[in-house]
DNA sequence: TGAAAAAGAAACTGTTCAGTTGGTTTTTTG
DNA sequence: CAAAAAACCAACTGAACAGTTTCTTTTTCA
């Protein structure tokens, strides 16, 4: 493949991103993602032979940028000297500000069922086993609570983050809009580090 | 309305419930619809108005059922002698598994940018009041953590239930099938009480 | 420069869909 | 029973949409 048809395709698939993000697959049409790309619709049919196939490309794409950001925040963390539970509710809540078009994806495909159980556990489970491995140490290092299963401290690390960002218009009109502040965002997470804490 | 025409109009919203909780609106016909509740197409618009309308009749009532299912578990909690932590985990994930549509239309809605915040925040903000004044007792009394804020609870309880209902898929694939057993239910119940607890 | 790859333009097919219309049948109820 | 409410039937409009086709133009590169 040629450089300007790198780009072409490129251009499709980040269109399609941003399309599919905001109005899920079914309220996506080909026109629109051809007219956003500045691209001919026969170019998306050419690339990726169809709708459906495009989105799972975007999927694709999506969760490697996903596991590649969470390498380089993994490659940040010092094991034993950084206070993990804080640094990942940190992560998780800063990656759904700035990236809210992972966990829309991730929701889209959740409902649509449009997830490819084959492609996605490749991906996800090398961070599992970070993750995994790093509670395990952090848990014999006595740094974390005993009697705590890595799962219920897993669901609540992402659970939190991701029921903030994507209920955010049902918790805006509960809790208000400071509650979407960095400051409060911070708050939480040393909540959930001091949670996850040995001792009162 | 008669009693004819109130059966009609309710087969048409339960039949609409559920097909736009199976494929969101955009994935949902009206069409499709009208056949699922045995209904002639036209008594749709007469009742509704539009497909518009009826999605936000479908949240409407599935809101108000949400908010009674929460009166009634909260009728059956002894401020002071119950668990809350603990009772209140147990009651949101039961109820993403026995009414899965609740979870999924609120999904939609915040995705499709559906949510009337109006209707929102009159069903939501007693369901709240009462959550914030339960935290507020328990914390005073000591049975709950000082230094820890009540969104942060909140956010707990209600997102840990959330994201394990909204992301099964992702989570089946991670950590396997017994995830999802009434008594790893339970356990995630256990470990999140025990989190909030005062003392080690 | 010339051939091949890449991209565009535009019209077309067949289908689906939201919403409408007009006429008929069934059910309820005074 | 008779009138009115409720529901049905079925065809229709106009637009949108996925995917295709044919032909032309632009770009790349040997």
């Amino acid at each position: 493949m040629q450089v300007r048809a790198e780009k072409t395709r490129s251009n499709i698939l980040n269109a399609a991103r941003r399309l599919f993000s905001e109005h899920g697959f079914a309220g996506t049409s080909v026109d629109s993602i051809a007219e956003a790309a500045g691209a001919n619709k026969q170019r998306i049919y050419a690339y990726f032979g169809s709708k459906k196939k495009l989105f799972e490309a975007v999927l694709l794409d999506v969760f490697a940028e996903s596991a590649d950001a969470f390498d380089e925040f993994a490659s940040g963390i010092e094991v034993g000297d950084s206070d993990i539970t804080f640094e990942l509710s940190q992560y998780y809540q800063a990656l759904h500000v700035q990236k809210p078009e992972f966990q829309r994806l991730l929701a889209w495909a959740n409902l649509e069922n449009a997830i490819d159980p084959v492609a996605l556990s490749s991906v996800r489970s090398k961070e599992n086993e970070c993750l995994r491995n790093w509670f395990d140490y952090e848990q014999q290092a006595g740094r974390i609570r005993s009697g705590i299963a890595f799962e219920s401290w897993l669901l609540t690390v992402m659970g939190t983050a991701y029921f903030a960002s994507s209920n955010a218009k049902t918790l805006r009109n509960t809790l208000g809009e400071s509650f979407f502040s960095a400051g409060a965002r911070e708050l939480r997470s040393k909540d959930l580090a001091h949670l996850f804490e040995v001792g009162s």
